[in-house]
DNA sequence: GGTGTGACAACAA
DNA sequence: TTTGTTGCCACAC
């Protein structure tokens, strides 16, 4: 049995997050494996290695917006990589409706790895 | 091992 | 809609 800590598990969740999709922190931690979570989720995206290529930028809040204030460099830079996927953003905002993730059973299967 | 903290979420005004 | 309050719980001190 494979054993990740709680870190590890989330960043894996998140790297599955397909292109041009985004996800809300309460989604990540649930499929996870950490229901009610979500605080976890942002703290440990701030402690991502660099060499793990995660794509932070396509974990948002549950309401669609950008975690950080409108106008700073780390809320301009999510959303350029957002919209270079082709993610539209407004006022620092995403229409979760149409751009939010819906895994599917290939992607719970992958889950069974932890 | 008590306390404060947080890239959140849900709910009340 | 926006802002404030409360619940949440792993983590760092």
């Amino acid at each position: 049995m494979l054993v990740l800590s709680s870190q590890q598990k989330i960043w894996k969740t998140v790297q599955l997050i397909p292109k041009g999709k985004v996800a809300t922190y309460g989604q990540i931690a649930d499929l996870a494996g950490l229901p009610g979570r979500a605080r976890l989720v942002g703290k440990s995206l701030g402690n991502v290695p660099s060499e793990l290529h995660v794509p932070w930028y396509r974990v948002l809040r549950s309401t669609g917006q950008i975690a950080f204030p409108a106008g700073t460099e780390q809320s301009r830079t999510q959303t350029g990589y957002l919209q270079q996927e082709g993610v539209a953003v407004f006022n620092n905002k995403v229409k979760l409706k149409s751009f939010q993730w819906q895994p599917d059973l290939g992607e719970l299967l992958w889950k069974l790895e932890f």
